[in-house]
DNA sequence: AGCCTTTGACCAGCG
DNA sequence: TCGCTGGTCAAAGGC
């Protein structure tokens, strides 16, 4: 299988047939496609707004004993540089392992499909999102994006509370990054969101690890229905992968599109569902239609405020 | 009331 | 030492 070429080093026969999936997600999205020969910009439809933007969960692809790490770094090294679309990148940034099990390839597979970028940097322990709940679900995708106008910059929720404490823009400003902390008592754990110029994210680095469970939810009015469904889905199939640390729970839940490509939720948000439409959706409209022209990705609601105080400090 | 976002300023690391 | 850049702080305001 495509799988096993990729991959060679795969570990189970199980596992090949979890990461299979992962790349049949893959295979129907531009980034797979690009991976079979040279492709034009985006052979399938994009739903507005979303754009090609996808995520690759690779911590799935890690297996507990760490042995597999390797041969993932491995296929992240490949699977980058087929998804050359790409334009979500989960970074697994220092201080995570990468212990990922096995069983969260499934969520793997729903973010390969439309191409990511996948960069894993040493030592990384499990970054909450990536592996935990691997906390990148494309629910939480969706959820950053169906936001009310109050956290219209939320990335993508893992099933931890985050607060924003910093936005900046870096690059010379091509990509707006915000800072996120767990709000949780003493944890450590931070994120970084960049996302383009139209909003759409691009990449979260996760820093630290979580030193507690994943908080109940509470909130439901950001898009609390679907992270319900996540819940769910870690609390019925995916309770085997929170083996040791709390923070590590892994899970992965996504959706069939009708292609039967595997599309983040925010897909499928953008295919239909306007009832939370906020800033966000505009936003990535005018991303297509006007091109990066809103810029400023996360400070795009106009809320106009906050007169400079004096010196603060 | 509590939590969260926004945002300019501050701070530290680096070349 | 200086300037640049990225990361963080914290006041103000919104929900």
């Amino acid at each position: 299988t495509l799988a096993a070429a990729l991959f060679p080093d795969m570990p189970s026969p199980a596992f090949h047939g979890s990461f299979t999936q992962l790349l049949v997600g893959a295979m129907g999205s531009p980034a797979a496609s690009s991976a079979s020969g040279p492709s034009p910009p985006s052979p399938f439809p994009v739903p507005p707004g979303l754009s090609r933007t996808a995520l690759l969960g690779s911590p799935s692809l890690f297996s507990p004993t760490g042995n597999f790490e390797m041969s993932h770094r491995q296929a992240l090294a490949q699977v980058t540089a087929q998804a050359v679309h790409s334009q979500y990148t989960i970074v697994n940034q220092a201080d995570y392992p990468l212990p990922f099990s096995s069983t969260t390839s499934a969520f793997t597979s729903q973010h390969v499909n439309s191409s990511a970028n996948i960069t894993s940097t040493e030592e990384t322990p499990t970054p909450p999102s990536l592996t935990g709940n691997s906390n990148f679900k494309p629910n939480e995708v969706s959820q950053g994006f169906q936001t009310s106008a109050l956290t219209v910059d939320k990335p993508a929720d893992d099933g931890y509370n985050w607060r924003k404490y910093g936005q900046k823009a870096v690059k010379g400003g091509e990509y707006p990054r915000s800072y996120y902390k767990c709000t949780q008592a003493g944890c450590p754990v931070k994120k970084k969101v960049e996302r383009s110029a139209c909003g759409e994210i691009t990449q979260i680095i996760y820093r630290g690890q979580h030193n507690h469970q994943r908080p109940p939810k509470r909130r439901s009015k950001d898009g609390g229905s679907l992270l319900d469904e996540v819940d769910d889905f870690h609390e019925n199939g995916d309770t085997l992968n929170r083996s040791e640390q709390g923070s590590q729970d892994h899970s992965a839940k996504f959706e069939v599109s009708n292609d039967g490509i595997t599309v983040p939720s925010m897909s499928k948000r953008a295919e239909g569902d306007d009832q939370s439409s906020g800033s966000s959706d505009s936003e990535e409209k005018a991303c297509d239609e006007a091109g990066a022209d809103n810029g400023d990705g996360g400070s795009t609601n106009a809320k106009k405020r906050h007169v400079p105080a004096p010196a603060q400090r």
